[in-house]
DNA sequence: CTGAAAGCGCTTACAG
DNA sequence: CTGAAAGCGCTTACAG
């Protein structure tokens, strides 16, 4: 049948049909210009010669390129790039729902280090808007990148000056129902994990005081360790914080991850996970639910995220405003946090 | 500053310098035909002005895109598309590698039905070569895609009448070492988990009897379970598999994510792992190790493989030859198999 | 060493 | 309803 090469090119289709490229060119695009007889016979002959519109000359022609570019933004210093499970998951969900939209994707993760280096990228000028998914610690950049020309929409936490459009989970929420939920298991000493220096952990960290001040209780600030979300760096920074056998009954942790790591930490030490302490994870990543012991955690809806980012975002590139959305976390609670 | 917009094309850098737009083109490109006072004036010119090269432009201008597209081949029929981990670490390493050697990526995971049906997509024509992450049940469109002008490399299997590159890791060995591994701690009567109707799995299958024969074990078909890598159908079929009270003491399985499935299934039986039965799975996943228990596996070495697919893909648009490579296999012992 | 010219494959304002 | 023409921003064979 077909070669497979692309023989054909509007110019020659034209010529098949006796008409002009341009009057071809309105008929593949169907437009109300032309005679629906014409139209149908150049569409006919189209299919026919297995034509296919060259969408790089379009693209060019009309500066448009129906690319999104995706950066995750991964933390510079660690070593494994793309293996955190909740960016992967993000990931996977943002690129479905481009592909549902008819766009393309580009992933970086150039660690976006200015808006002006990164406005020389292709991640930044072949694109027609940028998704970020995370705020890292350059949210000025991203206020400066937003005052651009190209649309941006960052996964992350609202700050109070951001320009540009924010989606992401309700983190003072998904932080407070964790500890209160420690708290209902009957837990009275309870640890946080996780990096208040970062955005989201910071208002993780503002629910759970919350919530050990709804309980009444008291907060031991040596039980707040800046557990990054690298792996590498968290299981030493865990283990060094256990050796100092701190006198705990539940853990909250900002991400599966971190649960992980803190109750294969816990067993190596003969505690158990939830009996002698209780752990709470943040995410709901896809294997959460099969970990020994299962994990309770907050989701954050991953793939409703990703899916609307992409809304947000092709919102702005069509010229719509796109407000900032804050999803709601469901607590779910397996088996890593009541005890027996 | 600059206002972030490119003010600039080669026409005008080409009316500051006083000098023709094809001057300033070859003075970019730093061909050794202009002279080079000329030449650094003008490349001095263009980093005053800020100027960036219009990538689409100058890719229509050559017909290149440097773009590499990437397919999943996730079964269509299972409901979570990119979610599996072991996709999204090869994902991920594939990214990284392509990002170092210039090229974007353009993720797609229409599930490919016909080698005719894929020329038309935007990840074919936009591309300058395709990566496959695995072989699905479409080996004979591959070799159908592989004949055609667009070069291809593929995650998978060797196959017999494979027209294609392939790159893999060596399935027999894979399940020969796990095999051996098991019996090796004890176990006789053993259980494999994966679908040998693909082709991976069947390897790693016929590893799996070789190791019971070289061990001289007897091995009932009844044992063999055909799980799929999706995990919601995987768990019911092994559930409804263990309610058959198995006489086995240990499970060879095709993925981590199925060890993890089968050792939440047996835990809820009140069967221990891995004193009462021994569990392996199969790919080394980034959360392997810290899995409770920590799981025994067959690493494939997801972030080299990643790398060496690019590598041989950018050998075939080059116009370089490339080989079938089969990465080895390591088998990663931990807590998920030898009993105390 | 440099420039004028052609052309990559399209779309669309303009004229008819 | 249709076509001739211009042009998107580059690169390079050709001529000088």
């Amino acid at each position: 049948m077909s070669t497979g090469k692309s023989v054909v090119d509007m110019q020659q289709l034209a010529d098949l049909a006796q008409v002009s490229r341009s009057t071809v060119s309105r008929a593949l695009a169907d437009s109300p210009l032309v005679n629906a007889k014409t139209k149908q016979r150049i569409q006919a002959l189209a299919a026919e010669h297995n034509y296919v519109l060259n969408e790089a000359a379009r693209n060019f022609r009309l500066k448009k390129t129906r690319i999104v570019s995706v950066v995750l933004m991964i933390d510079p210093d660690s070593e494994q790039r793309t293996s955190d499970p909740f960016f992967l998951e993000m990931l996977g969900s943002i690129a479905d729902s481009l592909v549902d939209a008819g766009y393309d994707m580009l992933l970086s993760h150039t660690a976006i280090q200015t808006a002006a280096e990164f406005r020389k990228t292709r991640a930044y000028r072949q694109s027609e808007g940028i998704l970020f998914v995370g705020q890292g610690k350059v949210h000025d950049e991203l206020n400066m990148l937003a005052a651009g020309e190209r649309p941006i929409v960052v996964w992350g936490a609202e700050i109070d000056d951001s320009q540009y459009c924010v989606i992401g989970s309700d983190n003072r929420q998904g932080g407070f129902g964790a500890t209160r939920h420690l708290i209902d298991c009957g837990r009275r000493s309870l640890a946080f994990f996780g990096d208040r220096r970062l955005p989201e952990p910071r208002l993780r960290f503002d629910g759970f005081l919350r919530a050990i001040d709804a309980g009444a209780l008291n907060f031991d600030a040596a039980n707040e360790l800046a557990v990054p979300f690298e792996h590498q760096r968290a299981e030493t920074m865990i283990q060094n914080y256990l050796d100092t056998n701190p006198a705990i009954d539940g853990i909250v942790c900002c991400s599966d991850v971190i649960a992980l790591t803190a109750i294969t930490q816990l067993n190596q030490r003969g505690l158990r996970v939830p009996d002698d302490i209780s752990v709470t994870g943040y995410d709901n990543i896809g294997i959460a639910s099969r970990l020994n012991p299962p994990l309770t955690t907050v989701d954050q809806h991953i793939r409703d995220a990703g899916r609307i980012m992409v809304e947000r975002l092709l919102d702005l590139i069509e010229g719509r405003p796109a407000s900032n959305h804050t999803l709601d976390t469901s607590l779910v609670e397996r088996g890593s946090s009541r005890p027996s």
